[in-house]
DNA sequence: CCAGGGTA
DNA sequence: TACCCTGGG
C-alpha cells in the first residue's frame, strides 16, 4: 500500500544494462589493496542494517550505529582474507552538483514523513522502504567512522571532491587494485576496475520477504567492457549524461541501450543533441563542465596506504564507552584483527629473506 | 550488513 | 557442516 518512489538518496549512473560484470573469487583479490568507496558503503550499512520497523540500530543517546557495526565487522573479514582496505571519503562536491543535492535532502525528508505516517497505523513494510530512503550521513557519523577506521590502523584518504574520482585515480595510478563501490560512477572517472558486492555474505535477503538472492562479488572491467561496447570512455560518459548523473538529469525515455546506440551512431554527445533536438534541464555549457569533470577531477596525491597496528583502547572507547557495542564481540573480533595484522607483518618479514 | 546460536 | 533464524546498538 502507500505511495511510490524511494529513489533519491545515492543513485549513481544508470548503465549497468551495458555492463558486463565477471564473478570474482575472494582468493583473487588476496593480497591487493582496494580503494572503498567509504560514502557508498556507509549508505549501504545504513539502509540494510535496520533490526525492525526501518530504526537503524543505536546507541543509549540515540545516536545511529549502524555504520560503524557493518564497517567494523566488514573491515576485519576483509583484511582477514588478506585484502587491504583503504576507504576513500568525499571531499567537497562540485558547484553543479546543488541541485542534485537539494533534490534528495527533498526526498529523504519526504520519505521521512512517510516513515512516520507507516509506523503510526503499523504497516511495518512500507515503515522499512521508508526508512530506508530517509537516512542521511551526518558529519558526526563520518566523523565516527573515519575514528573508527584510524584506531584500526585502516588507512583513509580524504578526496578533494567526489570519493570516486580520488579512488579512481588511485587505480590509474596502480597504488591500488581496484575500486570498490557499488554504482558505476568510478567508471567515468576512468578507474579500470570495479568490484561490486564486496562483502562475505553471499546472501542478501530480498527486502519485506523471506526469500534469499545470491550475491556474489563481481568486477567491472572497463577496458573489456568498453572494447565490447566499441566506445571510449569519453563516449561513456556522454553516454551517461544522456541517461542522467549524481550532476544532471538525463533526457526522459533515453536509457542506457538508447543513449549507447545514439552514441554509437553519432560518436558524440554535440552531435546527438543536434540530430535530435535534445533538450536538457541544464546548459550545453554546463553540461561540458560535467564532461570535463568526469575526465579531470581534482585529486590528490597525498595519501598514505599504510596500515597500522590497530589501536584496541582506541576502538574500545569509541565502540563500547561511547556506543554501547558489546564488549565480548568487539573483543573477539579485535583479536582477528590483531591476529591478521601480524600474520601480514610476518609475511612481509619473509620477503625480506 | 554481520555474529552467533540452534537444528538435523 | 550447512542451513536457518534472531539479535545487534
Amino acid at each position: 500500500m502507500i505511495l511510490p518512489s524511494n529513489k533519491g538518496i545515492k543513485v549513481g549512473v544508470k548503465i549497468k544494462n551495458l555492463l558486463e560484470p565477471e564473478p570474482i573469487d575472494f582468493d583473487r583479490l588476496k593480497g591487493k589493496y582496494i580503494a572503498i568507496d567509504a560514502a557508498n558503503a556507509l549508505y549501504q550499512f545504513l539502509s540494510i542494517i535496520q533490526p525492525t520497523t526501518g530504526l537503524p540500530l543505536m546507541d543509549s543517546q540515540k545516536r545511529i550505529t549502524s555504520h560503524l557495526s557493518g564497517l567494523f565487522y566488514r573491515t576485519i573479514n576483509l583484511v582477514e582474507k588478506g585484502i587491504k582496505p583503504i576507504y576513500v571519503f568525499d571531499g567537497k562536491p562540485p558547484a553543479f552538483k546543488a541541485k542534485t543535492i537539494q533534490e534528495r535532502k527533498a526526498d529523504r525528508e519526504n520519505a521521512y514523513e512517510q516513515w512516520k505516517i507507516a509506523l503510526e497505523i503499523g504497516d511495518m513494510e512500507s515503515a522499512r522502504k521508508y526508512g530506508q530512503a530517509a537516512h542521511k550521513l551526518t558529519r558526526e557519523m563520518v566523523d565516527d567512522a573515519k575514528k573508527l577506521l584510524n584506531a584500526m590502523g585502516i588507512p583513509i584518504v580524504q578526496a578533494p571532491t567526489e570519493g570516486e574520482a580520488q579512488a579512481a585515480f588511485m587505480v590509474l595510478k596502480k597504488d591500488v587494485w581496484a575500486v570498490a563501490s557499488q554504482d558505476y560512477d568510478a567508471l567515468l572517472f576512468g578507474a579500470p576496475l570495479i568490484v561490486r558486492n564486496l562483502s562475505l555474505a553471499e546472501k542478501r535477503r530480498i527486502p519485506r520477504t523471506k526469500q534469499y538472492i545470491k550475491v556474489e562479488p563481481e568486477l567491472v572491467d572497463a577496458i573489456k567492457n568498453l572494447q565490447r561496447l566499441n566506445i571510449s570512455r569519453e563516449q561513456l560518459i556522454d553516454i551517461a549524461i544522456l541517461v542522467g548523473t549524481d550532476f544532471n538529469k538525463g533526457i526522459k525515455g533515453v536509457g542506457a541501450k538508447t543513449a549507447l546506440k545514439l552514441i554509437q551512431k553519432h560518436k558524440d554527445l554535440e552531435t546527438v543533441i543536434k540530430e535530435k533536438g535534445f533538450e536538457f534541464e541544464k546548459s550545453e555549457e554546463e553540461l561540458w563542465e560535467i564532461r570535463n569533470f568526469f575526465l579531470h577531477p581534482e585529486v590528490t596525491e597525498e595519501y598514505s596506504l599504510e596500515i597500522k597496528k590497530p589501536n584496541v583502547d582506541a576502538i574500545n572507547t569509541l565502540l563500547i564507552d561511547e556506543h554501547q557495542f558489546n564488549p565480548t564481540r568487539v573483543e573477539k573480533a579485535l583479536k582477528r584483527l590483531e591476529k591478521a595484522f601480524l600474520k601480514k607483518k610476518q609475511m612481509k618479514l619473509e620477503k625480506w629473506f
